[in-house]
DNA sequence: AAAGCTATCAACCGCTCTATA
DNA sequence: ATATAGAGCGGTTGATAGCTT
């Protein structure tokens, strides 16, 4: 079901992800979000492209994600979907809350190609006459339905999960009113495993897509200075507005850790410039960080 | 029990779209 | 108006679990 792992001419790895990969990619962007997919990987500390980690987020890691078969109301409904739009899997994935686009093209194929053995002429006509289609499903779904039952399985209920990541999402994450947040410990780990484990980078770029501004990691400069200087120096060309977002946006995640470190500052209005940020007392900053 | 076949679905590929300089 | 880069999308591939012979 998965590719053996393996790894491209300039050494990026493929195939299938490990738990170590997936834990990093969800502990990075639960904390700075997805800004720039190709970058992204780099700052996680993945042997990934860009692409393959949004994919994988996309399509696996991404929370709200459901997991197991599809349920009736859910086939009916991309049935529907796709006599009228086509093959717009991302159109109908949004239709059809935590269901991936991936996932329903993966399902179309399989029944398509179900519904071609049971019945080929329905399928020439699918687009034009998806009621045949729809029949030859509801037979075949009959049938499975008549099998579970004889199995005493429920029909209906096919949202449980059985994939890794329910199984492992309580342990990894905390969730709460408020949103999903690593863990105390998981959340040092994630300190010291993504960034540190590339020490070639030195910074990262704010969440707020400016490719040119580059704010560096607290953690790793070699001083509180040096953290505060990266925000305002010439050289490095962050915006207010930037800087506002960086400040916000990783902070805006609801964490735990992070509502902390809030709680401990006075409060940073919307539109207050930034500059007001850096009134507060660096080694406070530094030291919460 | 073993071999062959089929279905499933994670992952990759390449093209298109969109934003930005 | 054009070039470029990054993101998104749909098509396809391939590993493997489960079923059939």
């Amino acid at each position: 079901m998965v590719r053996s792992p393996s790894v491209d001419k300039i050494g990026l790895k493929r195939g299938a992800w490990s738990e170590e990969e997936d834990n990093k990619l969800r502990a990075y962007i639960k904390r700075y979000g997805h800004w720039n997919w190709r970058l992204l990987p780099k700052f996680a500390g993945l042997a990934r492209c860009g692409k393959s980690c949004r994919l994988r987020w996309l399509n696996y890691l991404k929370p709200g994600l459901k997991k197991g078969s599809l349920s009736k109301e859910e086939e009916e409904m991309i049935i529907k979907l796709h006599e009228e739009i086509g093959n717009k899997w991302s159109s109908i994935a949004a239709k059809l809350p935590g269901r991936t686009d991936n996932e329903i093209k993966n399902f179309w194929n399989s029944h398509v190609r179900k519904c071609m053995k049971k019945d080929p002429k329905a399928m020439g006509k699918t687009n034009e006459k998806s009621q045949n289609m729809h029949d030859v499903m509801d037979e075949n779904e009959k049938e499975s339905t008549d099998e579970q039952m004889e199995n005493g399985i429920a029909a209906t209920d096919n949202t449980s999960s059985t994939e890794p990541f329910s199984q492992n999402i309580e342990e990894d994450w905390i969730i709460s009113e408020n949103g999903i947040s690593l863990d105390d410990e998981s959340f040092e780990n994630f300190w010291m495993e993504p960034i540190l484990s590339n020490t070639s980078s030195k910074n990262f770029i704010s969440p707020s897509q400016s490719s040119n501004s580059s704010i560096t990691n607290p953690k790793e400069s070699s001083s509180n200075d040096d953290f505060f200087s990266s925000c305002t120096t010439s050289s490095v060309t962050n915006s207010d507005e930037d800087l506002w977002s960086f400040w916000n946006e990783p902070f805006s995640l609801d964490t735990s850790y992070n509502q902390s470190i809030h709680d401990q500052l006075p409060p940073v209005e919307e539109g207050h410039p930034f500059t007001s940020f850096l009134d507060y007392d660096a080694d406070d900053l530094f030291n919460l960080f």
